[in-house]
DNA sequence: CGCACCTTTGAAAGGTTTCAACTTCTGTGG
DNA sequence: CCACAGAAGTTGAAACCTTTCAAAGGTGCG
């Protein structure tokens, strides 16, 4: 019961993270109320979407975290990026795109799919805002992986989680869910699982951050964020 | 004299490789010609578009090499990604998109405003698929990164540049021109120049290479693409 | 209560960086 | 056409960060 109702509240969090991104129209929110009343659920691990599969409309996650992977031959495992509620996943210009990655749900996670593009002019923009920020959040991945160390990279990775999660009202007192297994870090941050436990107990040790069970709290946000060099994103002009 | 000849010889390759995208009816090869009538040229070093500026109309790469890049506090520099003769630079769905990173000629380059978005369906399509190789070639460096060692990042770089110049056909013989110096590639590979340099030496004693001045012959190309689990990338449906 | 999954620990090996110096190129001016 | 200065490439040794391997704790759920 308590579930059932949690999992409500998420969907609304997905929605008005979405409706962050740019302001929806009634019709807009109409079709998104439309298409997430066919949400369906998916188990922990399970494939969204496969590499090379043809998308024909967007899904939008409405609760859960996911995660687009590569997978190397040997079986190294690299995630892309990272899926929170309120992404949308396989956006496109293309008429029928191939999915550039796996990917998989890191938690139970619920998904519908999305209205196609031109059905509502605000919701469209809101979709390009949604694909100009994942694509800004790519290059940071690539900096973090490129020039950062292992401290460095956390943190970054995890300012960048708050921020995101801020716009869909998912962080109290700089507190918030991350469900996300040391070894998941690793494959994220291009580190080992063992390293990564050693790097999280020294920030702990610092007093940079407290993580228990899956909950998580960035004692000084800022000053970690000026550490890093980290400015807010501006996608659009004005 | 002949230096302007081969200049022009090299837009043509970066008009040839956009075609080869999607193909251009008569209407988008006029809109691209006169577009590419009014190219300017910028010196090595100089910036194309700064971090953060509002890009009101996408630029065509004409002839040269240029790299998006992002630079962090302390001056440590990550090449985000390498652009190439017949690279779209800031698509985006947006109005008034912000760029997301700096952009930087390596070479002398010539550029052109690229004709808006609307203004040919065929076009836009070659638009659109560049867009969408671009995002997969975002995610191919941050599996290099996260996941790959040295060698393997050098060598994975290099037959992603390969084919991509082929589509140009600035390849020829296993062989074409790359204009970076050891320290750029560390800036894409995420590497120091010292340890790039060793490893490509060690490419060179295994036979897999041959770089002399700026010009480089991958051997056997199918084999380490092979050994690199490279697939060929498919963008679109059929 | 027990199994499965996650976190933690230690010690040694390994890949990459750092620093500093030297050599080889390349382009420009005399 | 040679000389020179600056840029790019090369080398060595030591330090450092991260990985590897293996095993021991914890924790949650059926």
């Amino acid at each position: 019961m308590i579930k059932a109702r949690r999992s409500i509240d998420d969907r609304t969090a997905a929605l008005a993270r979405l409706s962050t991104l740019a302001p929806l129209d009634a019709d807009a929110r109409g079709l998104l109320e439309a298409a997430a009343r066919g949400a369906y659920a998916l188990r922990s691990r399970q494939e969204l979407v496969s590499l090379g599969e043809v998308m024909e409309a967007p899904l939008i996650l409405l609760d859960g975290w996911a995660a687009r992977i590569r997978v190397l031959v040997d079986g190294r495992r690299q995630i892309v990026s990272l899926l929170v509620p309120g992404d949308v996943i396989g956006l496109s210009d293309l008429p029928d795109p191939r999915s550039s990655a796996t990917i998989i749900a890191l938690t139970p996670v619920h998904v519908c799919v999305g209205p196609p593009r031109g059905a509502s002019a605000s919701l469209d923009r809101a979709y390009a805002v949604s694909r100009a920020y994942d694509e800004a959040f790519l290059l940071a991945q690539i900096t973090r992986l490129g020039r950062m160390n292992a401290q460095e990279r956390i943190m970054d990775l995890l300012l960048e989680l708050s921020e995101r999660l801020e716009l869909a009202g998912l962080v109290q007192h700089k507190t918030f869910d991350v469900p996300l297994t040391q070894e998941t870090l690793s494959d994220a941050l291009g580190l080992t699982p063992v390293h990564v436990n050693r790097m999280l107990q020294a920030a702990r040790k610092a007093d940079d951050l407290v993580w228990t069970g899956k909950r998580i709290t960035i004692n000084d946000p800022l000053r970690s964020a000026r550490e890093l060099g980290r400015v807010p994103l501006r996608i659009q002009g004005e």
